[in-house]
DNA sequence: CTGAAAGCGCTAACAA
DNA sequence: TTGTTAGCGCTTTCAG
């Protein structure tokens, strides 16, 4: 392997110049010359651990989320990517699968390799631990989801916004009975969508007391907590219309509980808008699921683009006050609202071997 | 930060000492055990930079994909780093973009960064570039795509035989005008998946000559090349549908060009089964999809979790000679391919408004 | 502007 | 079994 000082001897000068060379420090055009084409001679590529180990800080970034698999998430890590590429580093991608202890490791590693920033969406508001960072100085930005009490930058979206006029919408389209189903107790992304929801349904009943009395369902009980997959999106929907007074829509609290919802209206005989069916974050191809599916759009490449820059800021050593920026959401009106009485029923029925 | 120094002093013992606690060197039970209470005590946690360093390997693998954003690279990434975690092994994941240049930097990376071995699905057979690795002897294991004379393991899937069989299962279906869009012209995966559709064809008109005649449009060049995206699937097929005679089927080589088909299938107001589409590989949620989408299921998952272990192998120092692993494929029949003739088309033409 | 020298934290001979 | 010692390749004072 060719190191720095192979470079020095071929070009006649000190190791240190040839560093300097490498790390724009100070050097006479002359001998930067000669070290290049030396360099460039002997094939010589700066060997990258050792430079970290010198400098106590590697070059590169960790981007810590809960589900790879997500296409939200992997939006997410692209923009990451893109941002982070201007400035070479590389990004190194984690998956914790919701998982606490998955995530304490590779934060673990984050500290062990000396990683120069990390970027996550963490697996729990509270029980999510940064302290070994904190310790080393390793600059965190949390994207999309907040962290309790830790003192770093955020990148969030508006979830209580766009969760409150989606479900906003689906009153405006007549539907009376809406379910929720959002994510695990300890993410701030449930809470903040479930509270969304409960808004857009409480100020409905305030704004026109005289519907209050008939439309008393919009305070049963319809919210189930799963697990942001689709299996989980299932079986809480499979739930919910199993019960005597089944709802007439629901709203998912993100993209692939939405995906597991639509199965189980399926798997019930059942078609939307007849039961509407209102996704937090677009599914991939939407565009293509029969009836076509109301999405709130999110920003997630944005998200990640934006945290990414963040982050750069704050490993160039920038000391500004912490932020927290938050992203819009918007709504994307398809088919799967229409409302409940739209005609469709029947057509569907009649489509139906 | 809290070093080996400092924990061999606490407990009494020296610097190697604690190395070899760590490492699983012989240490008597007793200081074994002052070692680990010193290093508990002192929130000790071993610098893995200066492990890499002095070791001339790091403890990470590099995995290189061609597109973060497709699922099947996604269940190949799981099957990866579900393998790797085993062993303790972080996976880094390197989105390549399809992007020979972006890949060859996240090459130089891998060695600069001395990583313990490479898993890639290659941007080209043919450009993309190994010397790099093979001067540092870092294990690589080609995935998915193959390596044009590299002397490397590889864990493929049999992209011929699939893509025959799905081809095959057209023709009985009664599609005459088959359209095949593949991808890029670099890729091994495309040449294979072109090939087998080829071979259906020919050993179509081969095993009953009588129908050759009538036939002769099988042999119409209906080959696309696109990027193995969604828009350029669709692009491929609007082309195809724009032909004079146009095609009454399409066999896509990726999941994704298979989507924007569908796209462009219905922008030209057209509906399958009336025009056959099957999709070499899933689209997550095909069962979604209305009509559902024809697929050939293929062994994503599986190609990451054998591609892992093979590296962990070779990374461990077994010296075997190379080795080829091929998975199989298998053709899942929905209703997109249900046959030309099936009475779709008037139901199709009557529900549209 | 340049070079000499020290040392980042760890592991692996080697000697005891 | 244990400790001593010598680096891995790089960056960065400090003198010159």
């Amino acid at each position: 392997m060719t190191t720095i000082n192979d470079v020095a001897q071929a070009a006649g000068v000190s190791p240190a110049t040839v560093s300097r060379v490498f790390n724009g420090g100070r050097v006479t055009a002359e001998r930067a010359e000669r070290v290049r084409r030396a360099a460039a001679e002997l094939g010589f590529a700066p060997n990258r651990v050792a430079r970290s180990l010198r400098m106590q800080r590697s070059s590169v970034i960790g981007l810590l989320i809960p589900d790879i698999e997500n296409p939200f998430f992997t939006a997410l890590a692209r923009g990451v990517e893109d941002a982070a590429q201007r400035t070479g580093l590389p990004v190194v991608l984690c998956n914790t699968d919701e998982n606490v202890d998955k995530e304490r490791r590779y934060l673990h590693i984050a500290v062990a390799e000396q990683m120069a920033g990390v970027i996550m969406a963490a697996a729990s508001r509270s029980r999510t631990d940064l302290s070994a960072l904190e310790g080393r100085r390793i600059p965190v930005v949390a994207v999309d989801r907040r962290l309790r009490g830790a003192e770093v930058d955020a990148v969030l979206m508006d979830n209580e916004e766009g969760s409150e006029a989606a479900t906003a919408h689906l009153l405006a389209r007549g539907y009376r009975r809406i379910a929720c189903i959002t994510g695990p107790q300890g993410a701030s992304t449930s809470q903040e969508r479930l509270a969304g929801y409960r808004r857009a349904i409480q100020d409905f009943l305030d704004d026109d007391p005289g519907t209050a009395a008939q439309d008393v369902d919009l305070l049963r009980d319809y919210t189930r907590h799963a697990d942001f997959k689709v299996e989980g999106g299932r079986r809480a929907m499979a739930d919910l219309l199993a019960a005597p007074q089944r709802p007439d829509a629901v709203f998912a609290a993100n993209n692939l509980m939405a995906v597991g919802a639509l199965q189980a209206v399926h798997e019930a005989g059942l078609e939307s808008p007849q039961i509407g069916v209102l996704s937090f974050g677009e599914v991939p191809w939407a565009p293509l699921v029969r009836p076509s599916l109301t999405t709130v759009q999110l920003p997630s490449y944005d998200l990640g683009w934006t945290a990414a820059n963040l982050l750069l800021d704050r490993i160039a050593g920038k000391r500004d006050p912490l932020r927290t920026v938050v992203l819009r959401s918007s709504l994307l009106v398809r088919e799967s609202t229409a409302g409940p009485t739209t005609g469709h029923r029947s057509r569907a029925a009649g489509r139906r071997q």
